[in-house]
DNA sequence: CTGTTAGCGCTTTCAT
DNA sequence: ATGAAAGCGCTAACAG
């Protein structure tokens, strides 16, 4: 079944089904509904791959993330796909699993002409130059020295408000739970400036600088923090999980949130407000994240010769009870 | 730069270089290496819907999904997508968010050989039709009734031994908080059953039958019936999320989690670990359903008239602080 | 083991 | 507004 069979079952020719099925205007209506009765009535549907040989645009975009588990990622990919709706264009989500072989594969993909473009979310910092000859947009985990295209929020800022914050609830010893990755350094950047401005001394034993988002890797650290009779009374967590963690290790160890250990976590994950005590967490704007990478994509493949644009989202600091 | 400007380049022809892309073995190796420094000099990409249009494989299967932002999907995809690798086969995840139009792209997808087959994760019903005459299975909320190729657990089973196992532990009153999507029916028929098994009347009081995954409805909930006055010991959740709103919400109204009540989430999801009370819950072996998915599908497109298959999964009840 | 040739299904000139 | 015909990049069949 393919579009030489439609033409002759109602004896058009292949150009004008053609033009039919990508809604071309230059179509007589009589001619177009006796085009779209023969497709119905045959079940005809265009052959992909001889499109894409000819055309130029498959009207994809791949979206790559390290893993879907990581639940910060469905609201921004949701969105989009939503923008995506609006041009036309649909998505299809890829899983990297941080190797670098899926992403050399993804690349590969667009250079294939399997699709447009591609997101690359928070990706792996060696993985990016293999993007370098097709349309892609960074989100997320960016560098300040990146020279492609890039949608983020200001990370260190954001962790300098997260802890200023502590400190004005009347944190003092405050410990810091973060992972190595790029934000994560940027976040504990921001920790210390806001040590540093309030006259705090920074203390080694507080800073948990190589966790990753693993609640009984959080739950495990506070619990020994606890043991060893190190005292603190405030924690900057990196991410909603690790401050879940140390919360129920806080609650099982006999202290009370917030009244005699404050937590601030990160991202605004659905377990900031499970947790048993709801935690104050920095949200970022993650509709607005996806709307602006899609857009940036979109027009980088219209014009691929357009200067690298380099987007900052503001973030937000939401007050629950675990600090307050 | 196709296979021509390679064949020109190295001076050998375009089958041979064809021949050296799709690693056939009648190839001499110095002349592979030849080939392989030449497309690596050139950087050369094979042309997929090139390929795809002689070809009869693309080697892609898709996965449909709901909504990423389902904790629960993430395990089986993965162990797919591991599946997948072994066989040299990619997989592309597409979000449906429960649109008959979007289910109705992906069907046209593989007709239109953008993939070989895919794997339904939940679907709709209304939604399988669209797939008749492509290879897909599917898993997950499957019907009794179903004439395709499926994978799931026995749902009702399920249900009835997670409550067996609140009356065992003492629970007499208890509550089900349910869905009304198939498995959340099949899961109430299996409480309805263990009830009447023990001699404990059905109270429609205590049945919710419309809830979906939400974290707040299922505190709200529980909350509107503790003030109601209603008496209840043990309560049966379809899913972990409603499971912890309800134990947020016992504990907020000052009952004790397990003493007072008795509670059983589903699915084992991070939340049943992460909750104030670790939750005792059922076990879907997400891999295991996953592996069997791919095999299933990779059977399908190598014998596309072979019967269909209906496997069923053991699953697994995990016995938590929150019922003894 | 390698080359030649035809043609997969579509879209796009170019005619009319 | 529609049709005729060329050709996108690749692989399979055949020849040698």
């Amino acid at each position: 079944m393919n579009i030489n069979d439609v033409s002759k079952h109602i004896g058009v020719s292949p150009a004008t089904i053609s033009r039919v099925m990508n809604n071309y205007d230059n179509v007589n209506p009589a001619m177009r509904e006796r085009v779209m009765a023969g497709v119905r009535e045959l079940g005809y549907v265009t052959n992909l791959p001889g499109r894409n040989l000819r055309a130029v645009s498959t009207k994809i975009f791949l979206i790559c993330v390290h893993s879907i588990d990581n639940p910060f990622y469905a609201e921004i990919v949701r969105s989009i796909e939503q923008e995506a709706i609006k041009h036309d264009y649909n998505i299809m989500i890829c899983e990297s699993y941080l190797s670098l072989k899926r992403y050399r594969y993804f690349a590969d993909s667009i250079k294939a002409k399997r699709a447009d473009g591609i997101i690359l979310l928070s990706p792996r910092e060696e993985a990016i130059e293999y993007f370098k000859d097709v349309p892609f947009v960074v989100c997320g985990e960016t560098g300040e020295d990146y020279t492609c295209d890039t949608v983020d929020i200001d990370s260190e800022k954001a962790g300098y408000e997260a802890v200023k914050h502590l400190i004005g609830v009347g944190a003092r010893k405050i410990v810091c739970m973060g992972g190595n990755y790029k934000s994560g350094i940027q976040r504990i950047r921001g920790y210390k400036k806001a040590l540093a401005e309030a006259g705090i001394a920074f203390n080694e034993r507080l800073l948990f600088g190589e966790l990753f988002n693993d609640y009984e890797e959080g739950y495990k650290k506070i619990t020994e923090l606890m043991a060893a009779g190190e005292a603190f009374d405030g924690i900057f967590a990196c991410n909603d999980i690790l401050a879940t963690g140390a919360i129920n290790a806080l609650i099982a160890g006999g202290k009370r949130v917030p009244d005699d250990v404050r937590v601030v976590g990160f991202d605004d994950l659905i377990f900031s407000r499970m947790c048993a005590v709801p935690i104050t967490t920095v949200r970022q704007p993650r509709k607005e994240m996806g709307e602006t990478a899609f857009e940036i994509l979109f027009e980088k493949t219209k014009n691929r010769d357009a200067d690298a644009r380099r987007v900052v989202i503001g973030h937000e600091l939401i007050i629950r009870k675990s600090t307050v």
